[in-house]
RNA sequence: GCGGGAGUGGCGGAAUGGUAGACGCGCCGGUCUCAAACACCGGUACUGAAAGGUGUGAGGGUUCGAGUCCCUCCUCCCGCACCA
């Protein structure tokens, strides 16, 4: 074999070899256990980052691994093609969305290609394509024919001076991006499906899911939050009607001291009429930023409308109020305030200097000062009438009861979650397909004339959808009469919803999916993708299913199994502070770092003009810090398999990753020394198998160390993904290697045993290199075709062990001893020994813990 | 603001309640070389001559034993519904 390990020609000679066998298309096989590995997929942005190189390897790495457990692994891979970035895109460089896309496409497809990821690339998809989307169209039709979908009026980001909807990216400190206008909310027709209809089953069913970070399914939890509460009336003469009120502590009506409604509440708008101070800050909230994030940072204002209700059961009257702070969608968009007993109404409370009431005591009958702080505790209702002494429980039960015999409330369950939105105006995504009549109706575009295909050869002038600038597009008919199209598009959320069920099936044209190749395939075994899908993009998909299912064209509950969040890739940030004031951000990659002789970082210089820079900590890559290393150039330099192997082994997959040149270095090293000790054990032929009877004890102990490392490996690429530490295993058993001396057959047959090893445990890390070295050491089968390595137990074993002897709970002595020592002289021998003697020297023992093949902990104080 | 995470040598990280720092990077020393690079071998938490002592963001607690579990706090990161 080549001495030389030579990256380019060992990745291309496997690529090629996968391609001519088309190792990795896969059909149903139902005799065969199947696993189905889904990486979210990419926005093709133009080329690959880091993170995708990261989530990529991830999800290819278990997909390999599962295919040597004998698995039928399904690996797919496809795009997310429609959004905004193609629009800002076409606008920058004059292309249309359409033929951007696609070309990045292209483009990007090539660089996964190079490295070497096992994908079905029969079954690759784009959301973009008129035959994907045409389904999603069908569907939400099916959707609307069931009633779970509606039309109603939201307000939306509005660019006064473009005449045009922004996203909220598109809005930078409450203006517009381009046109720098000032942002202001218009509400408009939109439309909605009734994820709340399904938001117990989507709670519920997160306790099925076994296999997901607890971290992910705690924040879908509060997400939906549910809350139990009561929904009550307070009578009210200045309002269409009674003020409605949602709260979750009933028991805490008679620390009732005010009242406040959101500034879009119509009795806000009401009193807006009558005083001009109301009519200002209603005003002033009206185009106030609309994220959840900005309207609860801002600092709390309101303002008293003059309007009072009446206490449904003191009969008092109470003032009414509008507060910035008050959701217009959360329950009925007005509260109860109760400042004693919540932190939000006690800082208003002493803000406006409105009247603090305490109602609830602790239980355990502690002193508090509810004007100083809100006691937000269940305890003990005081000062409530004839609820006074009742528990907070109680009292719940006791006020909704008597307020439900009067008809003024009930007891009502609800969720922070609100059904989703569908519409978006915008021109690149899929067409919502709806028409509207002349009468105002709205209908349903009927089946055969499906899919409503966006037209792709269009100009973006950077202002307007096309699809909204044509009026021809949206002129059509409906049974003989004259129609409008609905110019919006979906929310790229839907596309993405259902990928997952459409690689099962991907070119089927006779419906949505094949339920004979979704029920061989679904659900997901293991789903891959970026923390920061937690909550969004895997709640809309988990309901997408639930409506697949109910659609009859799924039957299970849940569509991914298994979920792995990975983390962040970050790198070094340096800058230097310009004339202006700013800063200019110097690539990671043009700077050398000088260090002291003891390996501590002195200074940081340019690469270029040898001028200090400064340090800016460590961020995730982006294009503003300039700290983005394109994973292109990494591959061309050292390979595929070093960046894989980089990725795997510089942090465990959930966490964050830094990104480092020389840490990088140092795992090509790592491959270049594989392949020089393959080389050199190969100089004199390959080997067979060791006779385990025959073997010296440094032959045992080495494979000793081959089947720990197989064992460990194994459980670390199975049940823990931690490949870092599998990597590192796998260095541990080449070290050892390095240190033995092969003598006579018995070691060579020994080495090759752990090299073959080696080879294995790392191929679905490095697929490439792996499948060169396994032919060299001499297997016709090809690597990918191998099966995972056994750990052999008896090889396992060990004559004797060392045991950590302490003293109280302190280090003092180490003890090697038989395997099989019982407890008693375990126990005897770490008393005897020397170094502990010191230590229990004059003190009584007064107790002995053993671990047993672990330590010993002798308790003397 | 609310919700979810994370904090361990010079750095990335390991330790699945039981030896803190595996493995790698960096650095120091050595071998090879005319020399350098590569490669290989050895060392490397702090402190101390040693015995030992001290160390996992800060403070408290549970335990024979805590980086790991509990409470309070600090700092950083992610998400917050029209970025994907």
């Amino acid at each position: 074999m080549d001495q030389q390990y030579r990256p380019n020609q060992v990745e291309t000679q496997a690529q090629s070899y996968w391609e001519e066998q088309q190792t990795f298309v896969v059909r149903e096989e139902p005799d065969k256990p199947k696993y189905y590995c889904l990486s979210m997929f990419p926005y093709p942005s133009g080329k690959l980052h880091m993170g995708h190189v990261r989530n990529y390897t991830i999800g290819d790495v278990v997909s390999r691994y599962q295919r040597m457990q004998g698995k039928n692994v399904m690996q797919p891979m496809g795009w997310d093609a429609f959004g905004l970035p193609a629009e800002n895109a076409a606008i920058s460089n004059r292309t249309a969305p359409a033929h951007w896309t696609r070309q990045n496409i292209q483009y990007m497809k090539q660089q996964l290609k190079r490295l070497g990821f096992g994908y079905d690339w029969e079954r690759e998809l784009a959301t973009c394509d008129p035959d994907y989307y045409r389904w999603e169209q069908w569907f939400f039709i099916q959707l609307y024919n069931k009633g779970l979908v509606y039309k109603k009026n939201a307000t939306v980001n509005w660019d006064p001076v473009d005449q045009t909807v922004l996203a909220n990216e598109q809005v930078v400190d409450g203006r517009g991006w381009r046109s720098g206008a000032l942002v202001e909310q218009k509400a408009i027709p939109q439309w909605f499906v009734r994820i709340t209809d399904y938001a117990d089953e989507l709670l519920q069913d997160l306790d099925q899911l076994e296999d997901w970070p607890e971290q992910v399914k705690t924040m879908q939890r509060n997400w939906i939050g549910r809350s139990e509460g009561v929904e009550l009336d307070f009578q009210q003469e200045d309002g269409e009607g009674p003020l409605r009120v949602y709260t979750t502590r009933p028991d805490t009506l008679y620390g009732v001291t005010y009242m406040a409604v959101s500034p879009r509440h119509p009795l806000a708008q009401k009193a807006a009429q009558r005083h001009s101070d109301v009519a200002e800050f209603v005003q002033t909230y009206a185009n106030a930023p609309v994220t959840t994030a900005d309207l609860e940072t801002m600092t709390k204002e309101g303002v008293d409308t003059g309007f009072v209700a009446t206490h449904p059961l003191t009969g008092e009257d109470v003032p009414v109020w509008v507060a910035n702070f008050v959701l217009a969608e959360y329950g009925t968009g007005a509260l109860m305030a109760v400042p004693a007993h919540d932190e939000r109404d006690h800082e208003f409370a002493r803000k406006y200097h409105l009247p603090i009431r305490q109602v609830i005591s602790p239980r355990d009958g502690a002193d508090i000062d509810c004007q100083e702080a809100a006691f937000t505790e269940k305890g003990l209702l005081v000062s409530s009438g004839p609820y006074t002494g009742m528990t907070s429980e109680e009292a719940f039960e006791a006020i909704a009861d008597k307020l439900q015999k009067a008809s003024i409330g009930e007891r009502k369950v609800n969720y922070r979650l609100r059904d989703w939105g569908l519409s978006r105006q915008r021109y690149w995504g899929a067409p919502i397909p709806m028409m509207t009549l002349e009468n105002g109706e709205n209908v349903p575009v009927p089946e055969d004339q499906l899919p409503v295909t966006l037209p792709e050869d269009v100009v973006m002038d950077g202002v307007t959808s096309p699809l909204k600038s044509d009026p021809e597009w949206a002129r059509t008919e409906y049974q003989g009469q004259p129609a409008f199209r609905e110019t919006d598009t979906f929310d790229t959320f839907m596309e993405s919803s259902w990928y997952y069920a459409r690689y099962c099936s991907p070119n089927y044209q006779q419906g949505m999916i094949d339920p004979k190749a979704a029920n061989y395939w679904l659900p997901v075994d293991q789903y891959i993708g970026g923390i920061e899908h937690a909550i969004l993009h895997l709640l809309y998909a988990r309901f997408f299913h639930k409506l697949l299912r109910d659609t009859g064209l799924v039957a299970s509950d849940e569509p991914f199994k298994k979920l792995l969040c990975q983390g962040m890739v970050l790198a070094e940030t340096y800058y230097r502070d310009n004339d202006n004031g700013g800063k200019e951000w110097i690539s990671p990659q043009d700077v050398v770092v000088e260090r002291n002789e003891k390996g501590h970082p002195v200074k940081c210089l340019h690469r270029k003009d040898g001028q200090p820079v400064h340090s800016g900590g460590t961020t995730k890559m982006s294009k503003s810090k300039n700290n983005g290393i394109d994973p292109q150039s990494i591959i061309d330099e050292y390979g595929a398999d070093t960046v894989r192997l980089f990725m795997m082994f510089a942090a465990p997959p959930e966490q964050s990753l830094e990104w480092s040149d020389s840490a990088l270095e140092g795992a090509h090293r790592f491959l270049k020394r594989l392949w020089r000790l393959v080389s050199q054990h190969l100089e004199a032929g390959t080997a067979g198998a060791p006779d385990v009877a025959r073997l010296n004890e440094a032959q045992k102990a080495l494979r000793r160390k081959i089947h720990q490392t197989i064992h460990k490996v194994s459980d670390d690429v199975s049940r823990r993904l931690t490949f870092n530490t599998a990597i590192a295993a796998v260095m541990e058993l080449l070290n050892e290697v390095g240190r033995f001396t092969p003598e006579g057959d018995q070691g060579r047959a020994v080495v090759q045993e752990a090299l073959e090893s080696a080879v294995l445990l790392l191929s679905p890390i490095t697929p490439h290199i792996s499948h060169s070295l396994w032919q060299a050491l001499g297997h016709e089968q090809a690597v990918v075709d191998a099966p995972w390595p056994e750990a052999d137990p008896e090889a396992m074993t060990q004559d004797s062990l060392e045991i950590v002897v302490q003293v109280n709970g302190k280090l003092r002595s180490r003890l090697t001893v038989p395997a099989d020592i019982d407890r008693d002289t375990l126990e005897k021998q770490a008393l005897a020994d020397e170094s502990v003697q010191r230590f229990t020297e004059g003190k009584s023992v007064k107790k002995v813990i053993v671990v047993p093949g672990k330590l010993v902990n002798i308790v003397a104080p």
